[in-house]
DNA sequence: ATTGTGACGCGTT
DNA sequence: TAACGCGCCACAA
């Protein structure tokens, strides 16, 4: 791997927690730093969405991950998150139930309190799952 | 090795 | 209420 494992542990708990969001649901970065421990950087969590492979065969990948189900803390989907702008993104929401609505100046929200996800602790123990890797 | 840049969030101005 | 500053740290140049 290329990466520190430090960080191979923290993009690990990052997409493993995002996995946990409901479909139809949507949480923020920040909520994804303070599930896993590390609230001080929910910026790191946009960096690991950032990178996490299209490749279907990766284990976190485009397709098992709901990387689209992550916004910031204003409810809005970041227009970053994309080349295109945040138009994919709201159409990967829009397709399992969520409604995105369009700001005067074209900023794409999600209404948290019909959709947010904010559990104190995740669901499961992510800490101890992949032994074997 | 160094520097700049962020899929962010929050406290201060 | 809005704008700005800073912490955080992986990554690309």
């Amino acid at each position: 791997m290329a990466r520190s494992d430090e960080a191979e542990v923290f993009f690990y708990a990052v997409y493993t927690a995002v996995q946990q969001i409901p479909r139809g649901k949507v949480t923020s970065y920040g909520h994804i730093a303070r599930l896993i421990g590390t609230p001080q950087r929910p910026r790191q969590v946009g960096i690991c969405l950032k990178h996490l492979p299209q490749d279907a065969g990766a284990p976190f990948n485009h397709d098992n991950v709901p990387w689209q189900r992550v916004i910031n803390a204003k409810g809005m989907i970041s227009p970053r998150s994309q080349p295109s702008g945040a138009r994919g993104q709201a159409a990967a929401l829009q397709e399992e139930g969520v409604i995105v609505t369009t700001g005067a100046l074209g900023e794409l929200m999600v209404d948290f309190s019909e959709y947010g996800w904010f559990p104190n602790e995740l669901p499961s123990d992510l800490e101890d799952e992949q032994e074997t890797s």
